[in-house]
DNA sequence: CCTTGACCTGGAGTGCACTCCAGGTTGTTG
DNA sequence: CAACAACCTGGAGTGCACTCCAGGTCAAGG
């Protein structure tokens, strides 16, 4: 966003290859394809010779995306969400609409896993007196 | 478990039929057979016309596949778990230890969960003076 | 007696989200 | 210049957990 002051070429400043990129945020390269081919992940810059290069911004984006789809949104869901941000900021109120319904979705799975957890416990206690076995198999 | 002092045939005393224990459990009756024919539904009874009957124990039991499939234990290790089960109680320590292994897996869950929700909440700072639109979409 | 509904079996099909592959190009390195 | 690593494309394959289907049995109701 900021205009450097030397003059190296500006926009290929800290772009990264699809395998740094991979590294940086555990994302596999085929995801990152697959992701891209799926519209959510657009507007990919390309070197000379067609290889792709990820932006920093397209890091925060990724980020993203392993957030939301961890948390269960689906890739259809995602693709949604993002035309709308291609598509402007009219686009605002749905947009609050989706990641607001999501936080919902998050908080609710967190509810469940803890009743879960107590279910767990409750199991558990058949073996409170047994000592665990060593191995996780 | 305990003896009726009625002369009613007492082990049919409040079987399910697969309807209904699908109702119950909210678990399918597809899916019902099909944890059987995993191993990870044993004994079932039957009537005598072949019809599958569920005891309130497989009632219990079904809770607490649902409960460790809805955390993310697979099929296989269910299987597993189940498998040790009817091996008696030599295999105790082995069942605790799976047990916690996978408590401790449902809490870091729990972590991501609480994470994602953070990040959700920072991308909704973006929406910050937005009005969400009504629809679900 | 005929239909209907709930169930049976073995096996095929589905949906999702990747993941892998063949065949090819490019750029660096010894 | 040869070999290698990293990447490209379109498309096929995979794994998981169901989910559905065809064809059949059985008991109760009209």
């Amino acid at each position: 966003m900021a205009t450097p002051t030397t003059n190296e070429r500006p926009t290929e400043i800290s772009l990264l290859t699809p395998g740094e990129m991979a590294d940086r945020t555990g994302v596999t390269i085929d995801t990152l394809r697959y992701y891209e081919s799926e519209g959510l992940l657009t507007d990919v810059a390309r070197a000379t010779n067609g290889h792709r290069r990820y932006s920093s911004n397209d890091v925060l984006w990724v980020e993203v995306l392993r957030c939301l789809r961890a948390t269960g949104m689906s890739i259809d869901q995602l693709r949604h969400y993002c035309r709308l941000g291609d598509h402007g900021p009219t686009t605002k109120p749905e947009r609050k609409r989706i990641l607001l319904d999501h936080r919902a979705l998050v908080a609710s799975q967190i509810d469940e896993l803890r009743l879960a957890l107590d279910l767990i416990d409750h199991k558990l206690e058949q073996y409170a007196d047994t000592k665990a076995a060593k191995g996780t198999n």
